[in-house]
DNA sequence: AAAATACAATACAGTGCTGTATGGTTTTTA
DNA sequence: TAAAAACCATACAGCACTGTATTGTATTTT
């Protein structure tokens, strides 16, 4: 495991003359196959088959398999975990708008993938390191939120265990794969708000 | 895909003589594989060698991968799943008892397997039938929880929020393999339920 | 125009796993 | 005690997938 992208970069489009893939398509194609069928199949001929080149392709654009799991491990930081990231400040003012923040990056989904989360927490079950990662990840996540809630006026035990339920109810929603219509979503959505934070809601 | 467990039957132990498999140890390692490497690795030949035996006797005991595949789904029916059936009542008269009752399935884990059902889930992303009944049973679960809510004597929109809140939070408890020591969890039970069943916490 | 480079096809070797066919042992049954 | 059944080992065929080595063909650079 070495730099994420080394020197790959897509010159095509010069006149729609050959239409050569990048590294990138690759990986896109990869992390669709991985966001639906899961780790165990993101399978080099799989991804040649469907981007209609053969596997003489893949092998000029990345060493192996594993490197290209990698730089799926790299998309993910980028998607699903630099949002938070920019949210950690040292103190937290208004909770609630704190809370907002927060939750807000799981409600947009852009750029955070829900199914790019799920496939990784996936893939944790069958690589240590990835498990490892990923714990920290969600330790990370539910500080952020401890913040918010402490920031309501929650002692510091009731500010932890609001923030493990808002973030558990978070996961377990994308867990299910549960649907429900937009509609309704919105019409939930301050009740959710509601119930999570409690009596401090205003 | 047919009958449950058609005639085999361990017979050992007259004597201690030969010690021969039984189609429920092959069931037990498969379950164990399932639970810690996911469906994706449960392997014929790496159960055999776990069981120090050669495939020959897993042929044997099962027609095929597909029919041990299946023994566990039907184990996790019986595990995970009767124990929310054996909950079902026409109506609900102590709403926060019956909360207990269903939250109580998972506390105890016997013979609930928080594992297993993460491994079922793991493996409905790549069956469309195991993905089926698991939503099914995702609905059944939550439907036990609304019914606690409205005895608890919330209206309609709240008891399905809160029930939803209440079981997204118990699979994200599962799917982030948080641990925290049982001393900690025994301390915060009661504020678990007292932020779950809100208001109406007596 | 020649040389270098980017990119992809082809062919081959090797591994991991399933499934089948067949035969050998031990235990049970008649 | 002979036959049947239960149980497992061995050997083989075959598929899916990875990785490497080599060659071919466009495109870019000199």
């Amino acid at each position: 495991m070495a730099e994420a992208q080394p020197k790959s970069q897509q010159k095509a489009r010069s006149g729609e003359a050959r239409k050569t893939l990048s590294r990138e398509a690759w990986i896109d194609a990869a992390i669709y196959a991985l966001e639906r069928k899961g780790i165990a199949n993101v399978k080099i001929d799989h991804l040649s088959r469907q981007l209609k080149v053969t596997r003489g392709s893949f092998y000029f654009h990345f060493k192996n398999l594993k490197d290209l799991l990698n730089s799926l491990l790299i998309e993910w930081r980028q998607r699903n975990c630099a949002p938070f990231r920019a949210l950690a400040v040292e103190t937290v003012t208004d909770g609630q708008a704190y809370f907002d923040a927060v939750t807000g990056v799981w409600i947009r989904e852009d750029p955070f993938s829900p199914k790019l989360d799920l496939a990784i927490r996936d893939w944790a079950r069958s690589s240590a390191a990835v498990a490892r990662e990923l714990r920290d990840q969600d330790d990370f996540r539910m500080e952020l939120l401890v913040k918010a809630f402490a920031a309501l006026g929650y002692d510091r035990d009731e500010s932890l265990i609001r923030a493990r339920v808002t973030y558990f109810q978070q996961i377990g929603y994308y867990t299910t794969h549960f649907k429900e219509p937009p509609t309704e979503r919105k019409r939930f959505r301050t009740l959710y708000t509601k119930i999570l934070i409690g009596p401090a809601y205003r």
